[in-house]
Order: structure tokens, then C-alpha cells, then sequence
DNA sequence: CTATGGCACGGATT
DNA sequence: AATCCGTGCCATAG
């Protein structure tokens, strides 16, 4: 009865071409952002491919009367946890206007060619409610003059001079942009960055109180890890010290840009750091974890993407010499409509899937990762897995706890098991050596190699046993998070 | 002698 | 077919 998702009868999923297969897969491994480029540039450049901006459905067309899954092709709605709803969620508006005057433009448009291009329109969007138009293009400057790690080089002093406004102005816009996801950006410094993320995290939860002093006061102690100088400077005990930096570590980040890549940030040097919006949004029905996800497929374009009728119509009373130019076009548009369709189709059903699959990962962490294989999802779906292998390469995922996961970590091998492996090490009385780590792990039931515990720890960042304090300062390995020098992967660790 | 890192091989995965 | 990953063997550091 599982199988049983009526999403499989969904309307105008016609028997594919090979066209339209090969289509459907190039679109398939392109994420929101790529896609929305993809459309716009069609969109401009083929006549019969018509944006109308009533809501359709993205599957079945059937316009939406009100926000939220459509009726026919959600997946099914149940109230047991395991059934996740799944719908393609058209109401993001994804388009890369500014809406910024012409005169204005220039400035901003050599920059947006550059990668933080992504960021500042994710940005931009999100306050562009709150913003006051006439502020636009001080955002819009500001967003675009942000570094990879999401802060901003020079001062709001010249950005004033620059635009012949008062500072104030320009600190306004700038404190918007802060408060936007990610929570920091835009800021002048990672200690800016950090005290910003406190202050918002102080509205929704309980922070140490000495936070505050530590990052406004000690910020210097804290980059060099001098605990014991911090420890005085707050007046508490080491111990307590290492539990607020703790907390510092776990939830801010010094450079917002980063923050959506969590913990996966290894990434190596080659690429640079770029922002992604997410694809996809897994949030609780309501916030109890016995509530099912709501899985939103964000799609890239609001309304309804469709072949124009009046286009179609106008097909038989085209001149002749260009008949043939306009069925073309029309056949164009008709195959691109219907590849999105698919491509929806197909990422509503895999998320759909890994959702169940992966629940305990999403609500409660690594931990939990369920290793799964792109290759048995495949096969549940019916589907190749090259097609899975498309739809997740590129991909991002927020996950409910607010964080961006790249969607390949659903199908990370070894992350349960190197979590655990933190988890031994966090709590070990003194330190164990891999082959004591390795007998923990059998008698938790997994079995693995004393070559890859060694391995794990390094990816972890984790140093071997021997080199580990005991006790008093456990933190140590934990170091090197707040000094960017610190790329290196785990490979090369010599003496 | 023990614990760990490097190299490399083979099987699984994409 | 190409790539990634876990693992075994061996050298070396402590």
C-alpha cells in the first residue's frame, strides 16, 4: 500500500520521446537556480513559451486557487508521521530582477558575474518586503560587495559617502540584511557576525550569559584559543569556559556565507564556497516530531509555465515563410514544459522516498544517517539510477532545524558511523586508540576496520589517540574552527 | 612492541 | 567504464 501514491496516474506525463528523455535528464541535474536561468533564457527567446502568473499546479496544470499542494497530485496526505506530504511549492518567487533603476545597474551587474551572485539575491529576496524601495539599491550594492564568507570589505562609512546619504540609512539597510537567513551577513566582521547570531538566537533560546562577554570582549582570546585567559575574563571556571565556547562553536559562525554548508565544508579549495538557495524544504507539519514533513520542491518560477494558446492559434494563420520556424518553436516550448513537469514529477517521488527512509537523520542528525545506496532508491522508484544520481547531484536541502545540507549527504556511507566515532572520542574517560574505538563499535554492532577508524578520525579533523589530553582539555581538537587557514583536507597529515 | 599513517588493491558505487 | 571507499600490509614514530 505504500506504493500506492497516486502521483503515478498523474495527467500529461505522456509516454516520453527519446527528445523528451534526454531533456528531462539534463534537467534533471540542474538545480533551482540553474533551472531558473534555464527558463528565463528560453522564456526570452522562444515566442510560444508563455509565464502566466495564475498559479498552476507544476504537475498537472490545473490552476491552484489557494497556496499549497495541489489536490490532485500531492502525494497522499496522511496523519501518520512516516507519510510525508510532498509537493512542488510554486509560490517562490526565484526570478533575478532587482528591480533597480537602469542608472544603477551597471555598477551592480560586473559584480553579480561573480559567485556571490546566488547569495545576494537569496538575500535580497527575503527582505524585499521590509525594504524600503527607495533602499534598494543600498542593498543591492551592499549584497554584491560581500566577500566568499558573507561579510561585507568595506565600510558602511563609504557606502554613505558613495550614495550621498546619511550613515544612518545605510546601517539600516545593513541591520535588514543581517537579520535575513543567513543571520550575520553583511556584517563588517566575524565578531560583528557572532553577536548579531546571538542576539536572534537569544529571542528563541536561552544563551549562556557570558556569551556575550566572550565574543564582545574576548573575541582575540577566543581566535587563539586561550581558554584559561577567557576563563578569568568571565570569571568562571575552565570547565565552564570550554561549555560556552561549546555553544559558541554549535551555533554561530563566524562567516555566514559558510554556515549553509554545515559541517560538509571539507569542500576542497578548488570551489570556492558557493551559496545555494535550497531545492528543497522539509519542514514538520506542526512543530511535534510525531507530525509528517512537508516536503516543498521549490519550483523556480512562480505561476504557471505553459505553451501559449494564443501562439498555437495563431499557428495556422502564420506567413509561410515562417510556419515552419514557429511549429518548431512551438514543439520547443511544448517539450519544455513537459520536461519540467517531469522533473518535478521525479523529485516530488524521490523526496517522497528518502524523506521516510531518512526521517530519524533529519530530525535528529548525523547519527542517524540511514546508509543508503542512490542505487536502491532507484529501484524503489523504478526509476535508473543515473536519473537518481542526476536529481540529487547539485541539490540542497533545509532541513526543519533551519540548516542547508547538499542532498548528497542523504546518501553518505560512513557518516553514522563517523559521528559515532566523535561521540565515542567526546566522551571517552581518557583517550582510546583506534582498536579500543574499534571494539565500541562491535559491540554497538558495527563492524568496521582499525585502518578505517584511523581514517574517519582524520576526516574528522580528530588527532590520534596519543595526542589527545586527558580530561582538562578535550576541546583541543576543536580547534582550527575559527581560523580560516585551516582548509587542508584530511589526506595529507604529516609530521 | 604498539599505535598510526601511507600506499595500493579490489570490490562496491555511480 | 570510471571513481570512490574500505581494508590489508608494511614502514615508521614513539
Amino acid at each position: 500500500m505504500l506504493q500506492s501514491l497516486t502521483i503515478h496516474q498523474a495527467p500529461s506525463l505522456k509516454p516520453l520521446t527519446t527528445a523528451h528523455l534526454a531533456q528531462t535528464m539534463s534537467l534533471l541535474e540542474l538545480n533551482c537556480f540553474e533551472l531558473s536561468q534555464k527558463i528565463q533564457s528560453e522564456l526570452a527567446r522562444n515566442p510560444a513559451l508563455e509565464l502566466r502568473e495564475e498559479r498552476c499546479c507544476p504537475i498537472c496544470n490545473r490552476p491552484l486557487s489557494v497556496d499549497g499542494p495541489c489536490p490532485q497530485c500531492s502525494l497522499p496526505k496522511s496523519n501518520l508521521p512516516e507519510e510525508p506530504i510532498v509537493f512542488v511549492s510554486p509560490s517562490t518567487d526565484f526570478r533575478i530582477n532587482y528591480d533597480y533603476d537602469e542608472s544603477e545597474s551597471d555598477t551592480i551587474d560586473e559584480r553579480t558575474a561573480s559567485s556571490s551572485e546566488d547569495l545576494a539575491t537569496y538575500v535580497l529576496r527575503q527582505i524585499m518586503l521590509e525594504l524600503d524601495p527607495e533602499d534598494r539599491h543600498i542593498a543591492a550594492f551592499i549584497l554584491t560587495n560581500l566577500n566568499d564568507d558573507g561579510l561585507l570589505d568595506i565600510s558602511p562609512a563609504e557606502i554613505a559617502h558613495y550614495y550621498h546619504i546619511p550613515l544612518t540609512r545605510v546601517e539600516n539597510v545593513r541591520h535588514l540584511i543581517q537579520h535575513a537567513d543567513p543571520i550575520g551577513v553583511g556584517s563588517k566582521s566575524p565578531q560583528e557576525a557572532l553577536l548579531v547570531q546571538l542576539e536572534v538566537l537569544k529571542e528563541t533560546m536561552q544563551v549562556p550569559t557570558h556569551a556575550f562577554t566572550i565574543i564582545n570582549d574576548g573575541i582575540e582570546l577566543l581566535y587563539h584559543h586561550q581558554f584559561d585567559k577567557l576563563s578569568r575574563l568571565i570569571g568562571a571556571s575552565l570547565q565552564e569556559t570550554h561549555k560556552i565556547v561549546d555553544f559558541i562553536k554549535n551555533n554561530l559562525n563566524p562567516f555566514p556565507a559558510r554556515s549553509h554548508w554545515g559541517d560538509i565544508h571539507i569542500g576542497e579549495d578548488s570551489k570556492p564556497t558557493t551559496y545555494s538557495a535550497p531545492d528543497v524544504i522539509i519542514n514538520l507539519l506542526n512543530d511535534s516530531i510525531e507530525s509528517p514533513f512537508v516536503v516543498e520542491i521549490i519550483s523556480p518560477f512562480s505561476g504557471s509555465l505553459q505553451v501559449n494558446p494564443l501562439f498555437r492559434q495563431a499557428l495556422c494563420q502564420a506567413p509561410p515563410e515562417k510556419i515552419e520556424e514557429w511549429k518548431l518553436d512551438l514543439e520547443r516550448a511544448d517539450l519544455l514544459v513537459k520536461c519540467i513537469q517531469q522533473r518535478a514529477h521525479t523529485m516530488m517521488r524521490l523526496m517522497y522516498h528518502l524523506t521516510k527512509l531518512q526521517r530519524n537523520f533529519i530530525l535528529f542528525g548525523d547519527g542517524y544517517l540511514n546508509p543508503i545506496t542512490r542505487a536502491s532508491i532507484a529501484e524503489e522508484l523504478g526509476v535508473h539510477e543515473s536519473t537518481i544520481s542526476r536529481a540529487v547531484s547539485n541539490k540542497v536541502v533545509q532541513l526543519p532545524n533551519g540548516h542547508l545540507i547538499p542532498m548528497e549527504k542523504f546518501f553518505d556511507r560512513s557518516l553514522q558511523i563517523r559521528t559515532m566515532i566523535k561521540q565515542i572520542i567526546d566522551q571517552e574517560p581518557f583517550p582510546y586508540s583506534d582498536n579500543e574505538i574499534v571494539d565500541i563499535l562491535k559491540q554497538k554492532g558495527f563492524i568496521v576496520a582499525r585502518r578505517t577508524v584511523a581514517k574517519y578520525r582524520a576526516m574528522e579533523k580528530i588527532l590520534p589517540s596519543h595526542l589527545r589530553q586527558k580530561r582538562t582539555c578535550k576541546h583541543s581538537h576543536e580547534k582550527t574552527i575559527f581560523s580560516r587557514s585551516s582548509k587542508q583536507v584530511s589526506t595529507t597529515h604529516s609530521e
